[in-house]
DNA sequence: CTATTCTATATATCA
DNA sequence: TATAGAATAG
């Protein structure tokens, strides 16, 4: 992306170079103000001093930031150079790029400053590296070598990986970086969390590996930025006079190392503009501070505060719905969003029986919009959690749906593409000892532990990459034959690529070397599923190189910035989490699984509190005004949570909503009555008898029935293990008879008291008994749930 | 060293 | 229930 822009050397314009005011003249009076409303263009237009925009959700947060852009570069106030913008994702800077571009005209590499936080820094970085202790061929380390990295620390300092594992210190690690804290700062108490008092001493081992292998980290990027600027500050004062004019998108979600950085960057200008939205703070659990918008004023004393409060996005009813739901939250600034559209549709709640019954409405309705040419890319399916697809999945392959998923690991996060970056780092950079580390016996070459133990002992004794040392060890006896011959061979070839560099284009090479180290070979055998498409994902990743001029351009940036492109244009449904629908909008959203425990999200709740209750508040309104005309909320009474069925309640959210724009249905009038119906649950069935409308009142037997079963607990009440109890509990008789109905309808001929034998759990006595599904005391497995058929009486 | 069986664990996710 | 990673057997 970022390419040496040829612009840094201009001298910094001042006030108004001839160029700039040439070009301020030319443009004529400022067309792109037109269309914006008063408080839009009072944010495009309050250029100097701090500004905070608070921007609602639909309020056209992003036209104000890219026509301010093109207002400062219109009046001739800065050039496109002199203009720092941070986004958080890269597809957010894209968009930005683009929609600047379409604005004044293409300015192409005429933004180099316009990135996320981590692109910034990193070319910040780049350029004062030995300031850091770093190189500036630094290598950025993915979340997966940060942790192969750590284990090994923990296993250098004896620490036992199964109490303290990696994961957990990888966590640590990067909440005290998000603080902006480096390893002498660490707050005593936390570190004494990890390993017995030696979360601290670990951290600062692991930052000096981080420097031996020249490497950085994601936290890294922004932490060393600011050390860099502190310890430097005529560097500081360099970039603070090259920046007039600063903009920061979702403000809300920056953490307390990202608001450092800004602080310094700004402090002398003061031009900092900051948009955000308190009310779709979703990522307080990666470190995001709330508190840094709520602050604002305070810390830019004389800042103008702009609300946007009009929303152009949804209609009236749902507007109104997510308004009302998020006053409940305390810790806000508060805005009043309203429209002028028509009130359109009610929000709609919908209760089912269980997550399956859930899934079938959604996709019955789905099919019902389509029918009415809608068009599927305009529905989305919002969930909580990401267990939540399959079902939802299962459901649209079954009616021949077109589904994709938002979100999921990204393409340079999969194994393969990780595994051939490594062999391109190794061809490049042959002191790369993480990438080496990773594919040495990738394919399988008969490179175990010990072989690899006996490379690690030589490069540590002799202070040289792991490569050289193995140079080095082929030439002696110091390994077995066959790994020995392994090793040199595959050195050798190394070294033949190596040589290619110079003769080859780099797409070209990244093939040869794939080819020739077998590694294309080894998933041409694997006939597991998805081997077909890790080899496409190869072939997509040769065919991305051609688009960078060579090799150590595409290295240096693939780790952050490449993402999967995915030119899909065609009708689909979306669907993904209530997380990765930040910032996107859709005719029609589903919102399924409002359900205490689950949305809000019971481990939010134990972790965090009321904040964390807040914040799941907040995700809900984010949910709800993603919606521009439809929004479908569903709960069900029952789910299965981690294998296990749990009866559950209908999320606190529901009742947040206002009554009058909500309008209650029943997803299967089967159950409706509650008792006795229910049994022979005929898959399919008609359409639309199922969804019965009630009318805007929370009066339907289901909604009243949920409401019933909510007052006396829940499922925390039941028992803990859903219907385990069976037989012998009061549980609510429903369950039971649903439960009849799904098993293959013969009562089992065990009784409570009979001694059986398992295949698995070995003897065991019956606890209970509920049709085919026996629970089982077992000697040695304990309690479990288990079908008839699996036991034999003893 | 590799293949199999076993066991622990399960919010969201950006760079 | 599903999966990833570790222990264990071959």
């Amino acid at each position: 992306m970022s390419r040496p822009d040829d612009h840094e050397r201009v001298p910094p314009a001042r006030g108004g170079s001839i160029s700039a005011r040439a070009r301020a003249a030319a443009s004529p009076p400022a067309i792109y103000l037109e269309g914006l409303n008063d408080e839009q263009r009072r944010a495009v237009e309050a250029t100097e001093g701090p500004v905070l925009v608070l921007a609602g959700a639909g309020t056209g947060k992003t036209r104000v930031l890219t026509t301010r852009i093109a207002h400062l570069i219109a009046t001739g106030k800065a050039r496109p150079f002199e203009i720092l913008s941070v986004t958080f994702t890269n597809k957010a800077a894209r968009e930005m790029k683009e929609r600047i571009a379409a604005l004044i005209g293409e300015v192409g590499e005429g933004m180099p400053w316009l990135g996320t936080f981590h692109s910034i820094s990193a070319k910040i970085l780049r350029r004062h590296a030995e300031l850091v202790d770093l190189r500036s061929d630094f290598t950025i380390l993915a979340t997966d070598d940060q942790l192969r990295l750590l284990k090994q620390i923990l296993q250098a300092e004896g620490i036992d990986e199964k109490r303290w594992p990696p994961r957990q210190l990888a966590g640590l690690i990067d909440s005290w970086k998000n603080r902006g804290l480096g390893p002498d700062k660490v707050p005593p108490g936390e570190a004494g969390a990890f390993a017995h008092g030696r979360g601290g001493e670990l951290y600062a081992l692991y930052q000096q590996r981080l420097k031996t292998l020249n490497a950085a980290d994601f936290g890294d990027l922004l932490l060393e930025c600011l050390r860099l600027w502190r310890e430097n500050p005529d560097i500081l004062e360099l970039y603070q006079n090259r920046f007039r004019y600063m903009l920061v998108d979702e403000y809300q979600d920056t953490n307390v190392a990202q608001y450092l950085w800004l602080r310094l960057i700004a402090q002398k200008r003061k031009n900092l503009a900051c948009v955000g939205d308190d009310d779709q703070s979703i990522y307080g659990w990666r470190g995001a501070e709330v508190d840094n918008i709520l602050r604002f004023e305070h810390d830019f004393p004389g800042a103008t505060v702009v609300r946007l409060e009009r929303n152009y996005r949804s209609t009236g009813h749902i507007l109104s719905a997510a308004s009302h739901l998020i006053a409940f939250n305390e810790g806000r600034l508060g805005k009043t969003l309203h429209t002028e559209d028509e009130p359109g549709e009610k929000v709609t709640v919908t209760g089912a029986w269980d997550s399956g019954e859930e899934a079938r409405a959604i996709g019955e309705e789905i099919e019902a919009l389509q029918a009415n040419r809608h068009a599927l890319s305009q529905i989305a399916v919002l969930v909580r959690v990401s267990a939540q697809m399959r079902e939802i999945e299962d459901r649209f392959v079954q009616l021949g749906l077109p589904y994709r998923v938002i979100g999921g690991p990204r393409f340079f996060e999969r194994a393969e593409i990780r595994d051939a970056l490594a062999y391109l780092r190794c061809v490049n950079s042959p002191s790369d000892d993480l990438a080496f580390e990773r594919i040495v016996n990738t394919p399988k070459r008969g490179l175990g532990d010990a072989t690899l133990q006996i490379l690690h002992n030589h490069a540590r004794a002799a202070q040289v990459p792991l490569m050289q040392a193995t140079r080095f060890l082929v030439e002696t006896d110091e390994l077995k034959a066959k790994p020995r011959n392994t090793l040199r061979n595959l050195m050798a070839a190394f070294e033949r690529w190596s040589a290619m560099r110079e003769t080859m284009p780099h797409h070209e090479l990244a093939e040869v070397v794939l080819e020739e180290s077998g590694y294309t070979d080894m998933w041409q055998k694997d006939k597991s599923a998805d081997a077909h498409g890790r080899l496409e994902n190869l072939k997509e990743f040769v065919r991305s190189m051609e688009e960078f001029p060579d090799l150590l351009s595409f290295l240096e940036h693939v780790s952050l910035v490449m993402e999967r492109n995915e030119a899909d244009n065609e009708d689909r449904v979306s669907l993904m989490t209530l997380h990765a629908a930040k910032g996107l909008e859709f005719d029609t959203v589903f919102l399924p699984g409002w359900e205490e425990g689950l949305f809000p999200n019971q481990r939010a709740l134990d972790e965090s509190g009321l904040s964390g209750l807040e914040e799941e508040r907040r995700l809900a309104h984010v949910g709800l005004t993603r919606a521009r005309r439809r929004a479908k909320i569903f709960f069900a009474s029952n789910r299965r949570i981690h294998g296990m069925w749990n009866a559950t309640v209908p999320s606190r959210f529901v009742d947040e909503l206002p009554e009058e724009s909500v309008e209650v249905t029943e997803a299967q009038a089967q159950f409706g009555g509650g008792f006795g119906g229910g049994f022979g649950g005929r898959p399919g069935g008609s359409r639309f008898d199922q969804i019965e409308s009630f009318g805007s009142s929370y009066e339907t037997p289901g909604w009243q029935r949920a409401q019933s079963r909510k007052a006396a607990g829940g499922f925390s009440d039941a028992g803990g293990g859903g219907w385990r109890g069976g037989g012998g509990r009061s549980g609510p008789t429903v369950i039971e008879g649903e439960l009849v109905a799904r098993s293959t309808g013969t009562e089992s001929t065990f009784e409570p008291g009979a001694r059986v034998l398992h295949m698995k759990f070995g003897p065991g006595t019956v606890a209970a008994v509920d049709g085919n599904k026996l629970t089982v005391e077992f000697d040695k497995a304990g309690r479990k749930m288990v079908l008839d058929s699996f036991v034999e009486r003893t």
